[in-house]
This record gives C-alpha cells, structure tokens and sequence, in this order.
RNA sequence: GGACCCGUAGCUCAGCUGGAUAGAGCGUUGCCCUCCGAAGGCAAAGGUCGCGCGUUCGAAUCGCGCCGGGUCCGCCA
C-alpha cells in the first residue's frame, strides 16, 4: 500500500478550503480535484477547487484561489502556493518533500501503487468463446484488455477473480458433438459411414477445421467401435462433453501463450443442469417483472418471415432498455439470455458485488438488456454490472489489411499473431488503444526495433535502467541516500512522473480503462530516453560518476525507483520485463 | 426505422471524467551524432477538435440535431 500523493493534498485542500468556507455541501466539495500540471512552469500540482467553490460560496474564484494559496503555502512540504489563471491553484512540492517519495519507492518496491484494500470483491469475465475451437484473432483484443484489466484493478485494491463463461449448453456443442462423432468414424477408417452421417445431419457439418481430427482419433481411442451404427442418443451427449472438453484445452494453451490465466471456468450447461435458469428467473417473477407478451416487428427492414409471436418476456423497459426481451422461445425454451441472466444472478449469490464483462463490438447490442437485468436482480442492493466493449482490430502489414480469411490461410488464428510477434508486443499493442475505439494493429511496428514500437520503447528503458544497476554494483544503503543533488530538469521531471503512478493506477482503475497504464508507461519510459540522452551530451549528467559518490548514489536510487515503477506497470500489463535488449 | 461505438495534425492515436497556450509517435523539413550507455539526438512546420445550436465563469470533453464510418436489431449463442 503506498499513499497518492494526489490525494493526500486534495485532503489538504479539502481540510484548508472547509476551514474557510465551512458550509459547503458535500457534493460542491467531491467536485474538487489535485492534478498532475500540464506544464512545469505551474508547479507540480494544481486543483480547481477555487472555481468549483465560488459561485455556492458566491464569492470571486480569484479571491477564494488566493486565500487557498495562503493556507496551503503555509503547509510542511508545499514550497509554493499561488492563485493562477481563472482560479486554479498551482502547487510546488518542497523539493526534499518531493524526494522523499523516492525511498518510498524503493521500499514499496513494486507493490508501489498497489491501493488501500477497498474490501469489495469484483468479478471480472472476459474471452468466454465458444468451446467450438481454438481462438481467433477477434478474441485476442478481449483476452488482453480483459486481464489487464482485471490486474488493473487487483493493483487498485480489490479483490478480483478472473473469469471464464463456458458457453457449452446451446446447439452449437451439439454441432461439436456431432463433428466429433464424424471425426470419430473416420479416425476408426469407416469414411463411409461418416460421410453417410453426415449427409445425414440437417444443414451439414459445421466446424470443418482439421483441428477436430486428433479429437476423433481421442474420442476412438477412448470408445472404440462402441457408438458405431448407434443413434445419436446413445452417444451424443458424450461426444459433446468430450468435444467441449478437448476445445477447452486448445483454448487453454492459447490463452497461456497469451500469458492469460482464469481463477475460475464457469459452465453454462452445469448452472442449467443445477437449476440455475429456473432459480434466476423466479427472482424477477417475484418482483413481477416477468410476462407473456408479443414484441413490435423491428421497425424498418422486417425479416421475411416474421410473424407476431407470444412469448415470455422481459420487462427491461424499465430499467433504460428499448424493448422488452424474451426469456423464452416460443417453443417454450429458454433463449441464451434466460441464461446468461440466470449467470450473473449466480456470481451475485457468489458474492460479487460488482461484475465487470468484457465484451466484442458484436454483443453492444446486449449490454443495455444485461444492465437492465442485473438492476433487477439488485433490487436494493448496490450490485452493478459493467461492460466494456472491444471493438474490431484491423491487422495491418506494410500498410496493407492482412486479410483474416480461413481460405487464405492467413493470421485466422491467436497463435499465428503471437508466434509472428510475440506475446508481449501484442498484449502491450492491444492496449494503446482505448478499448471501445476500432484499431489498426501494425504488424511492422510490433517488431520494430524503434521507438514506433511501444514494446520495444518501454523494454528498452527498462533494460537501460538494470543496465545502469548492474554497472552500479551493490550500493548499500540506497534508501538512506541523500538526493539533494538530483535538480537537473530532466531529473525532477522523471520523479514527478513517478509519483504520478498510484494516481494513474486509481483513476485507470476506476475508469476501466487499463490503457492509461501503457499510455503512462510509455511517457514514462520517454522521460527516462530523455534523462539518459542528457548523460550523452552533457557527461556530468551520466549516473554513474566515478569520483562523486554522493551523486552516483543519488542517481542509482533514481534508476532504481524507475525500473520498479516500470516493472510494476508491465506487471499490471501482464508483459515480462527484459534484463537487456538483445 | 431504431440502439450502441467512433470522428482531434498528411497517417495511427492520446487528451487523466468540464479547466490554463489541444499533445505523442510516424511521415515531412533543417541541423547534430554514428570513437557507444548500438538499435539515435535536437528543432521546425503542420489543427475550424466532423458541422450547427445549446448548457456555464470555462466545452475536444456535457445535452440536442444533422453528416460520415463501424457494430448490431424476436425462435445464434
């Protein structure tokens, strides 16, 4: 647990501002904020808290800024307070003040930035493909922003489990299943026959990839001529579960060469089988939120062949969505969406109070309906659902889109992308972007050796700084140093990027957005190219000074903190720092 | 017809939940380095923040309406 230096001075802004003004109304007073400044020139920190205070205070946001700058001038560890612009307040941090966050750095190590124990259990669901074969490139962009996200948010200070919705009850595992049984017939030398069963099968064989060949030969192995010339009854069921079982795998070790791991697989057709549906839709029965009802035809194009149809409904209406939604066929089953609410009412009763599902650009259509549900499930309760949507990544090579069809044999799978650039370019990548925005994914620039390539960047300064450390050799008592020496802009401008970490990881956390963190990263590792470039044209600036200990000391626990700050940014990003660039 | 996402420099994108003179990388142009802590450094040019209203001390950010791109819209999950 380390403390954000931000918010510690907002409570002294709050603490000096209340003392001026102590009627305040609280939601005036959550208005204010400490920031980062743009521009050095204006100190280290700046608040709007004048402005957002002056008109219910009715009162002159210049006036108020420069009483404010007064009290807070007058704190241990603030050198500067003056009243600027409209009615900011510009802070500058004493500089022994500012410096000693660094042995805070390096004590924390890298559990720096690691947030106070908010004491609340968020579930974070993400991938969840269909166990109908390996994965995708359209899955990789949910795999990585999934689990950052949920580490994001572990480091924020909640207790996170990670995830994954098996969707193995609806009809496309028993499409599986039924590949499984053709692959098996094969494997067992009888094309014959599964060529006839197949003929046999409505609509065809799905999943044709060769994927499936070795599950037959499995599935043989394991039952031998026992289903042959069976119905489908007798065998079915089992196929599926073996089929499922086998995908499960191959998912597994592409999410693993992803770097990706679940704290928990949770199966839709278990939570079917013990009842889930029925005790998840009871619950919005009893609250009457349940009724048998005919929809409206979509307005505008109207499928051919559509036809008024009562079913069971959804009133959703009345928590923010369009339409009511359909719980059930007209058949009178239940559609993927009685599940999936049966599935979130599930984690509620396992605890979590806060769900997060992350989604493809395909499924925004869903998410009004699925926050409607959970608001009724919640009933009074504070559980809440949020969504994050990934939109479609264009793989792009020499400018051109890397086409991603199955016939041409190109970059349709996870692990063509991984093994053509690696998992930690493509995990870092996958997160400069903001999820919710479409992205090109440059395959040149992610295995560029320059600064174009984020990875490379943030490695390498990375391994700059262990560089640094291992020519240092062992420097006792780096803690204890005396840092007064470190005053070169370039030096003070990588400290003030440091102690902006915990705030990053707050706001990222809180925000959903883990790309804040490789955003930061990358500034990050700017400041420190930059510090080190100064060392090349000016030599007094280098870190390590032969004949002026003292200094070298200073500058190796800067190294150090930095390496720490960074190794604890990758960590959240679940890419591996390097030693040295090779 | 409707819902959701996006629209910021020539290109790819940030913009910290409404703040100060809108930023980065690439590309372009001009210098410097290339006897090492290699796989560059410094600087310049480049913007109607899609368009128009509105909200307020203050808008790229919030609201409404258009325009453009994307995703999707009852027995697929």
């Amino acid at each position: 647990m380390t403390e954000n230096l931000f918010a510690a001075m907002r409570n002294w802004v709050l603490e000096d501002i209340t003392a001026m003004l102590p009627e305040l109304p609280v939601e005036v007073l959550a208005k204010i904020e400490v920031t980062p400044t743009r521009d050095a020139a204006h100190g280290d920190m700046a608040t709007n808290a004048a402005m957002v205070v002056a008109k219910p205070a009715g009162k002159n946001p210049r006036e108020i800024a420069s009483a404010l700058s007064e009290a807070l001038a007058r704190r241990t560890g603030i050198a500067k307070a003056e009243p600027a612009g409209p009615g900011f307040v510009n802070i500058m941090l004493d500089a022994a003040f500012l410096l000693r966050q660094i042995p805070v750095i390096l004590s924390a190590s890298e559990a720096y930035g690691q947030g106070t124990d908010k004491g609340q259990k968020i579930n974070v669901e993400y991938v969840s493909a269909n166990p109908t074969g390996p994965l995708h490139v359209g899955h990789c962009r949910g795999a990585v922003v999934g689990d950052a996200l949920a580490n994001l948010i572990a480091k924020a200070g909640y207790g996170v489990t990670k995830e994954y919705y098996i969707n193995d009850a609806g009809a496309q595992v028993i499409a599986l299943g039924r590949v499984v049984y053709f692959r098996y017939l094969q494997a067992l030398g009888l094309p014959e026959k599964a060529d006839a069963y197949a003929a046999s099968v409505a609509g065809g064989m799905q999943y044709g990839g060769a994927y499936l060949e070795p599950v037959g030969a499995a599935f043989a192995a394991e039952h031998d001529t026992a289903f042959v010339d069976k119905p489908e009854s007798d065998w079915l069921d089992t196929a599926r579960q073996f089929g499922v079982s086998k995908m499960l795998d191959l998912i597994r070790e592409d999410l693993a060469a992803l770097r990706v791991y679940f704290d928990v697989f949770s199966s839709e057709d278990a939570l079917v089988q013990a009842g889930g549906v029925t005790r998840g839709l009871a619950i919005l029965e009893s609250a009457g939120l349940i009724y048998q009802g005919t929809l409206e035809p979509p307005k505008g194009k109207i499928p051919e062949d559509w036809e008024p149809r009562e079913q069971k409904l959804f009133r959703s209406t009345e928590f923010g969505d369009d339409v009511d939604r359909p719980v059930q066929k007209s058949d009178g089953s239940n559609t993927y969406f009685a599940n999936d609410i049966a599935y979130h009412a599930d984690k509620m009763a396992r605890g979590f109070t806060q769900m997060i599902d992350v989604w493809g650009a395909d499924h925004g259509g869903y998410v009004k309906r699925m926050q409607a549900a959970v608001k009724a499930l919640a009933g009074n309760t504070q559980a809440s659902l949020d969504v994050v949507l990934c939109q479609i990544v264009r793989v792009m090579k020499d400018g051109a889109p890397v086409r991603m069809s199955k016939r041409a044999g190109t970059f349709v799978e996870l692990r063509d992308l991984i093994d053509e650039v690696g998992p930690d370019a493509v995990r870092f990548i996958m997160l400069m972007r903001k999820s919710d925005a479409q992205m090109e994914f440059d395959l040149n620039a992610a295995v560029a050796q320059t600064r174009d390539n984020p990875v490379f960047y943030v490695q390498y300064a990375h391994a700059r700084a262990r560089s640094v450390l291992r020519a240092a050799g062992e420097i006792s008592g780096l803690a204890d140093a005396d840092l007064t020496s470190l005053t070169a802009p370039e030096e003070l401008a990588l400290i003030r990027k440091l102690i902006a970490w915990p705030r990053i990881v707050e706001s990222a956390a809180e925000a959903r957005e883990p790309h804040r963190i490789a955003f930061f990263l990358y500034e990050l590792a700017g400041d420190f190219h930059a510090l080190w470039n100064a060392g090349r044209d000016d030599a007094a600036l280098r870190f390590l000074q032969a004949d002026r200990p003292t200094e070298t000391k200073a500058r190796v626990a800067l190294v150090s903190a930095t390496a720490i700050v960074i190794r604890s940014g990758l960590a959240v990003l679940g890419v591996q720092p390097v030693e040295e660039m090779r």
